[in-house]
DNA sequence: CGATGCGGTCTCTTTTCGAGACCGACGCTA
DNA sequence: TAGCGTCGGTCTCGAAAAGAGACCGCATCG
């Protein structure tokens, strides 16, 4: 139960993990981007048990990434990306970025490409103000607002 | 032993996640980042227990994205990142964007600031030949090198 | 009617994890 | 030299999580 609570502490890296850090959430999550939407197809496709998928949607849909509803077209049950899930999509393509650098010798098995020219996605870390590529290097941190509300709030 | 065989499979997610998606690799990582370079420091800072970072450090050695040495200042044995450790800095970053969309309702608990100005680092997804910002709806995945030669490999 | 596909649940075994004691090597300092 | 603290690392054991696979009710379709 102690693991569960790095999710209190005043960091925007370690809260997103104990959401998204295990074997299976973030792997059920590609599928969702690569348009699966039913349980039955995440399970073959992942080979994960069925009860720990089961777990793993939930969990997801009551963190308001994912959204469970009836498909339209049919009475079964879909699970959609929400705004906020759709919005994990960098955290994939970075993922994606490394793996085709380190862990695809024979080059890239998929491209994703830009639907408007043969371009290919990849994720950059740059400045928001003067626009520069950054790397790690490059970087200051500084306390920011939520942990002086944090301090606060604990004393 | 299912699961490790899930880096069998030609994508470039789900290869890097058998390697990073647990409870606390991409902890660790974020920790060697932050300028952790010791055992007893991951241990402290995370609350990890001893037997599970030590398990874990291996790992990441053994995949070299952390290189073991004696420090030049004294005797105790260091964690640095390699070359390839420091290449998943963007997904630390990417990961870090989305907490503090998400995760930090009173602002970001750290400002991760370009050094050469008062900017904030962030991630951008992007086609890598026009330059114009992508999301997922912009993707379009395609085969590529990797697939093929793992069809044929495969049979 | 039976066969199939659907999301979901249950049980049982194996694996992993967590907590904490314990270890030898080294460097201090009295 | 004896005592103490710190270092990375190891071991044990009970608890938690994961894996497999059967099973369920429901709906559709032939």
């Amino acid at each position: 139960m102690r693991y569960e609570q790095l999710a209190d502490l005043p960091c925007s890296i370690t809260r997103p993990l104990v959401v998204l850090g295990d074997r299976w959430t973030l792997l059920i999550l590609k599928e969702a981007f690569a348009g699966v939407r039913r349980f039955n197809a995440f399970q073959s496709n992942l080979g994960i048990p069925r009860s720990r998928l089961q777990d793993r949607l939930g969990r997801l849909v009551d963190h308001g990434i994912l959204v469970r509803q009836q498909a339209v077209d049919g009475d079964h049950a879909e699970y959609r990306l929400s705004r906020k899930g759709h919005d994990l999509y960098p955290i994939l393509m970075a993922i994606k970025d490394w793996g085709d650098a380190y862990m695809a010798p024979d080059g890239p098995p998929v491209h994703y490409r830009h639907r408007e020219c043969t371009g290919e996605a990849r994720v950059a870390l740059a400045c928001d103000c003067c626009g520069e590529p950054m790397t790690a290097h490059d970087v200051l941190p500084e306390a920011g607002p939520g942990l002086l509300a944090h301090v606060d709030a604990q004393g």
